[in-house]
DNA sequence: GTATTGGACATACTGACGGTATGGCCAACA
DNA sequence: TGTTGGCCATACCGTCAGTATGTCCAATAC
């Protein structure tokens, strides 16, 4: 035994594309970290959180436990790295899509619809929707939300909302936000979920835009949300 | 060693409320499996499903693990059946607050503010809300799901689409009701997360009002939810 | 009344896994 | 050239879900 790592200083990589400022020391050192990430998010999305071993993870990375907990504080700082990550990658791509139009409608339409095309990636619903509350913790998992795709979410319905009515204060944002939001997070799964997932796409948008319509017409006519009490 | 269990025939309750057409076996029998689930309850719901051993359930109901995996096939199995139990409950109290009205629309206003009250209950977030997903898998959660609280508000939602539009078939129906069931799981949440969460539950009355008011609305100008394609 | 059976547990153990302690190696800097 | 500290490997530990096995006694049979 004890002779397991013979090969321990050739590099998979030998080129590395040579990031200056950074000394060929610390660029070895970020790429396995980059490489625990990547491998981490494979697995957390194929088989959960729960189920994916960290030894699994380092033997992925083919790295060892000593260079995971180098990087990362444990196995939920990990995930947490992940999910920000996926987070942050979604926000991303919500964004670009609405500012490819300047009309707030069109814009509100493209951003919900990317994010409905989100919502149904494998692995922003396992890691984000489906895990994320549960692993993270409540808490946590607002807290990064809130730096990313909510935000996105939030302005699209502040735009939409105060095109009719100006009085709505940022609570009351807030408030149409969470609710749009949890509705196309469960609107994403059961897309992914149904036998048709093209029909339920349609089904979703229609839906959607019905309550949209409503909203508009109350608007037309001068409703307020106050206007409810 | 080996005398620890002295005192095992005394009965806890000695006198045991006697069904009739059940052993005194069978009695005990139930009652340990009863107290399992309700001391799983708890410990589920105050640390959650990855931080409660079954040794602290075992320990708490006074049992051993052997008792445990006599009435439960694992720890999941457990879960499943305090899931059940939670789900039913909360099914159960918003039907009987349904049943207080005759009035189409004061049953929804009465069943979405009972959804809304036991979405913030401890047990339902957590068990339900927060972790099931995670726990049970997406598949059996919406099975689970579909058996009970996501049935009540799907009636609660096709009772008042098709009080304005009676061309929606039911696969619309479970749309909108996807979407609603969505917005209020996150709403329990908001709410429950609030600084001031009666403040926070009337704005969320306010916006859900708002909504249905729009929907209202097209409805009295005939407006079908087909016309939106 | 006695024998037998099986349901309802208790006890002891195993394997897997997250996390820790320790040490070695070499690039970078003095 | 010596030294240091970042980067990582190896070995080990504690916890915990799950299993194997045995015990006891109520219920049924005879």
């Amino acid at each position: 035994m004890a002779k397991s790592s013979v090969s321990k200083l050739v590099p998979k990589v030998p080129p590395l594309p040579s990031v200056p400022g950074m000394s060929r020391r610390q660029q070895f050192s970020a790429s396995t970290k980059k490489t625990l990430v990547e491998v981490a998010e494979r697995l957390f999305t194929e088989h959960g959180y729960a189920s994916t071993s960290l030894d699994a993870i380092v033997a992925g990375a083919e790295v060892t436990k000593g260079a995971l907990y180098h990087h990362f504080s444990g196995k939920q700082a990990l995930y947490e790295v992940v999910f920000e990550k996926v987070e942050a990658a979604t926000a991303q791509s919500i964004d670009a899509a609405m500012r490819e139009t300047k009309d707030p409608w069109e814009q509100a339409r493209a951003g919900l619809r990317t994010f409905l095309e989100a919502v149904q990636q494998p692995t922003y619903r396992r890691i984000v929707v489906q895990e994320g509350p549960a692993v993270l913790g409540y808490q946590r998992y607002r807290e990064q939300e809130e730096r990313s795709t909510f935000t996105v979410v939030e302005d699209i319905v502040a735009a939409v909302l105060r095109a009719g009515d100006r009085s709505v204060d940022d609570e009351m944002v807030a408030t149409f936000a969470r609710l749009f939001f949890g509705a196309m997070s469960a609107a994403g799964e059961s897309v992914t979920e149904a036998s048709d997932p093209e029909d339920a796409a349609e089904r979703i948008e229609l839906a959607v835009t019905y309550l949209l319509t409503g909203v508009q017409t109350l608007a037309k006519q001068g409703v307020k949300v106050e206007d409810m009490r």
